[in-house]
DNA sequence: ATAAAAATGACAATCATTCTCATTAGGCTT
DNA sequence: AAGCCTAATGAGAATGATTGTCATTTTTAT
């Protein structure tokens, strides 16, 4: 029985939920508190990751998202900001199989993600017994944590999906 | 307070317990299994994947590590290989990071990883409440479960790396 | 306003992974 | 054992995400 692959980049027509809109002043602070400087081109990168519709992006989808305000905007800018938001743990790094990493804000509850391998639809979920489970694991293993990464894959109840 | 990074790599010298050998027999017939022909690279693979120290190999190693046999394997033959064996779901792709992606051969009981971000370390461990759990969420979202991936992170017990 | 430090962006470089395609080898059939 | 069909291999180029470099610009503390 084969396993199929992942498609090789996300269907754009399937969204989840948008999430709470976060005010400049949020967004300032945020940066604030990571001691980085407040920049136009920083504020629009977080902008880009926190309005909807898709809340799961690539850097890709960032610059092109920003490039109307930013014309001269470059990969590295917003390679390093990524980069640098999720080693804060403003953001969290999505890796799928080979696809571009996909980022996103952790401004909404802890959470992991169900991700169909047919149409790439994503749906967030909570359990609270496996974090209990993990932190135990932890402890157990005498890991002090620092994150965790729980991906599930499968097929969606589409009828094209199955 | 920052999250510190992945090194880059492993470290080499951390080794977990090396896993059971498999005979030559019962890696022919693995490939038999996947309608596959029994070729004597993908033998040297199979071996390369099934034998110690490293347990969670890269294509790079993998590649190397069959070079003296096959000077002339490409890398195509090595990560084509690959990618069919984790599509039958007989080894399994870890991706940590931006690093390069890790096969194991799924020779063993089914397991996660946890993984020390100072040295490298990978534990192995099993944990039936969350697997149960994995069972109850893809059933309440309908979805049918191919696979998952389930890593933590953290620092071990090691004086060096807290 | 100014200086020090950090951030930006143009562009090149890296490097894992995939593709192409001509050649070779595995595993049937006879 | 020879031949055929098809899959597998390997040489090399191509791709594409990500990172590095460094001169220039911007932010922010003073």
């Amino acid at each position: 029985m084969e396993i199929p692959q992942l498609p090789k980049g996300y269907t754009k027509d399937e969204l989840i939920e948008p999430r709470t809109k976060l005010s400049e002043s949020n967004l300032k602070s945020m940066l604030r508190s990571m001691n980085l400087k407040v920049t136009n081109q920083r504020l629009s990168i977080l902008k880009a990751l926190n309005k909807g519709p898709k809340s799961h992006v690539t850097a890709k989808d960032v610059f092109e998202s920003i490039r109307s305000d930013y014309p001269h905007i470059g990969f590295a800018t917003v390679y390093r900001f990524l980069k640098e938001t999720s080693r804060f743990g403003i953001t969290s790094e999505l890796r799928i199989g080979h696809a571009p990493a996909r980022y996103e804000l952790k401004v909404r509850e802890h959470h992991h993600h169900i991700v169909c391998t047919q149409c790439g639809k994503i749906v967030e979920f909570q359990n609270e017994i496996i974090e209990r489970q993990i932190k135990k694991i932890s402890k157990d293993h005498q890991f002090f944590l620092e994150h965790h990464i729980f991906e599930l894959y499968g097929r969606c109840n589409r009828s094209s999906c199955k």
